[in-house]
DNA sequence: ACTGGCTCCTGAGGGC
DNA sequence: TGCCCTCAGGAGCCAG
């Protein structure tokens, strides 16, 4: 389940290995994702040389002079960079190979990841264009969090997880950070004051540095392109803990439905 | 302009 | 052992 985290630890990983390669060979096992895999991927791609992999929210952009590849991982979605040797499993969706031997495959069970294309300016592609700040970044403030919330009735926690106003907060990182700025994930965005978004916004960046040090969150199966898993799950105050005791107060961790995901927080700590 | 609900998909896990 | 059911979740899309 890649969040920012877990997109951005993908990114630094794979980086290194495609920058200054040239794609030789694409093949696609099953152009079926969340939206068919575009014939300009597969025909513009070959011949071209990667000069850039960068990130916007969850999104991974494969930079080339003549358009850029975008990626996004869904919710089970993998990106390794192996030998050609490596032998086929199950939803190996799609290969790159690269001319210094090495490839890059996109494994995908469950097919909510998507590969497409732009020739133009990417962050003027309709995924991109209308997309909310970044959370690492200086702009994404408390002030810009309360301005934003003002006659918003729904929750602070959806509020968190709307991609058009802060990208890459996904439910474990929206219910961590909730719990540590001390806001009860259902309490309206529109009745928080400027002061505790400050604490909010503070806690949204200290929780997502803090999982991308360690790689990211890996409750099942995510791992970086060379296969390593995260860590952050050892440091997961509140999700996938219901019933359990708060590490600050002791108290039964609550876990509620909010929008058909799951909430976990702590009824003492959390008001 | 917002908001809540639905949807895509597969695999894991629980109950019987 | 095996079947059936439920759940997990990113985020676009649509109806109200």
């Amino acid at each position: 389940m890649p969040e920012l985290p877990e997109v951005e630890t993908i990114r630094r990983c794979i980086e290194p290995e495609l920058v200054g390669q040239t794609v030789t060979e694409i093949i696609i096992r099953n152009p079926n994702l969340r939206w068919p895999i575009p014939e300009d991927f597969s025909r513009t791609l070959p011949g071209q040389k990667i000069v850039a992999v960068d990130r916007r929210a969850k999104y991974l952009l494969i930079r080339t002079k003549a358009g850029t590849a975008i990626i996004h991982l869904g919710m089970s979605g993998r990106l390794l960079v192996c030998s050609p040797d490596r032998s086929v499993e199950k939803h190996d969706h799609i290969d790159l190979i690269l001319n210094n031997g090495r490839l890059l495959r996109f494994n995908d069970a469950r097919r909510f990841g998507c590969a497409l294309w732009t020739a133009g300016p990417a962050m003027q592609h309709p995924l991109l264009k209308d997309l909310g700040r970044e959370p690492l970044e200086d702009g994404m403030t408390g002030k810009y969090l309360f301005d934003q919330s003002r006659r918003r009735s729904l929750a602070v926690k959806e509020f968190l997880m709307n991609s058009r106003i802060v990208v890459g907060i996904g439910n474990i990182y929206a219910n961590e950070a909730l719990f540590a700025a001390g806001i009860n994930p259902a309490r309206s965005a529109a009745h928080i004051s400027a002061k505790r978004y400050n604490k909010l916004a503070a806690a949204i960046k200290t929780v997502l540095k803090d999982a991308l040090e360690q790689g990211g969150t890996t409750l099942r199966d995510f791992c970086d392109a060379a296969g390593n898993p995260g860590y952050f799950q050892l440091k997961l105050m509140v999700y996938d803990r219901a019933d359990e005791p708060c590490y600050s107060c002791g108290a039964a961790i609550h876990y509620v439905r909010q929008a058909q995901r799951s909430t976990y927080f702590c009824g003492k700590c959390q008001r």
